[in-house]
DNA sequence: ATATTATTGCAATATAGTTGCATTAAAAGA
DNA sequence: TCTTTTAATGCAACTATATTGCAATAATAT
C-alpha cells in the first residue's frame, strides 16, 4: 500500500506547515472549504499520523488536534509533552515541558499527555 | 431549583461510593441496566457535578469519567491532579501528583489535567 | 498509453452526549 | 392525609465528532 502524493494532501500539509499551532479537523476544514470533502481531511490526517509525519492529540475538550512532528525520530516517536489550549483564541500549542509522573509501585507507563487551558499572551 | 432525592440518584451515588476508581457513563450504565434510562444517568451525573459532589474528567480517549470528590473544599474546587488509565482493565484512578507546569511568559493558567496510560499492578 | 490500485466523494453509520416534551413523583403546604 | 408545585424521568429526536462502504477517479509503474 504505497502512499501517493495528491493535491489534497499537499494542501493539508502546507496548512499544517504554515500554522504555528496545532489545528483541529474543524479548523482545517474551515481553511480548505470547497477544495475537498470532510472525510478526505480525516483520512489524510489519519494517514499522516500513521506515517509519523504529524501527531494527533486529543484535547481536554475531546477533539483531536494535529500538529507536525518536530523533534521526533522514527524509532522514538513520543509526544509526552504538555499542550496548552487558549480559551479565548482556541490556539493549541505544544509546550516544551515533558509529562513526568511517579507512578505507584507495580504500575507501568505506556503513554502520557497533559493539558493546560487558560489564556495565551495575546488574550489576557 | 431545589434538588430532590430519588431512587435513581441514590443508586448512582451508591455505585460511585462503592467503586474504588472513576467510572465512565458506560460502566455505570452497565451496572444499573434496566433500573433507569441512559439519559437519566447523564443527567444525574451532570447534576452531581454541578453540586460539586463528583468531578468529571475527560480521559485521553475522549470519554468522561466520574469520581467522588475527595479532598475538595467548596471554595477551592480543583482537580489538577494526574489520572491513570489501565489499558487492560480500563480502571481509571486519580493519582496524588498535581499537574504543575511552567507556562511561557504572559500565559495564564485556568485549568490543568494530565493522563498516564499503561498497566496497573494487577495487569502487568 | 495502459493497467493497477491508492485516493476521493458521497451516503450511511458509529459513538458519546444533549435537548424537548409529556408524564411521573418528591416534598412542601393546607 | 390530600393537594399543589415543580424537579426528575423516559422516550424520541437531535448534535457533534469521527469512521466505514462502495463506486468513481486519478497517481504511479510498466
Amino acid at each position: 500500500m504505497k502512499k501517493r502524493s495528491t493535491p489534497a494532501k499537499k494542501e493539508v500539509i502546507k496548512l499544517l506547515k504554515s500554522s504555528e499551532s496545532a489545528m483541529s479537523q474543524e479548523m482545517i476544514e474551515e481553511k480548505v472549504k470547497g477544495k475537498m470533502d470532510r472525510v478526505t481531511i480525516y483520512r489524510i490526517l489519519n494517514s499522516f499520523c500513521e506515517d509519523g509525519i504529524i501527531h494527533r492529540i486529543l484535547s481536554d475538550e475531546g477533539k483531536y488536534y494535529f500538529a507536525l512532528c518536530m523533534d521526533c525520530e522514527p524509532e522514538e516517536h513520543t509526544h509526552d509533552h504538555f499542550h496548552f489550549r487558549c480559551l479565548t483564541c482556541q490556539k493549541v500549542e505544544c509546550l516544551p515541558e515533558q509529562v513526568n509522573v511517579e507512578l505507584p509501585e507495580g504500575y507501568k507507563k505506556k503513554n502520557a499527555t497533559g493539558w493546560i487551558t487558560g489564556y495565551c499572551n495575546n488574550c489576557n
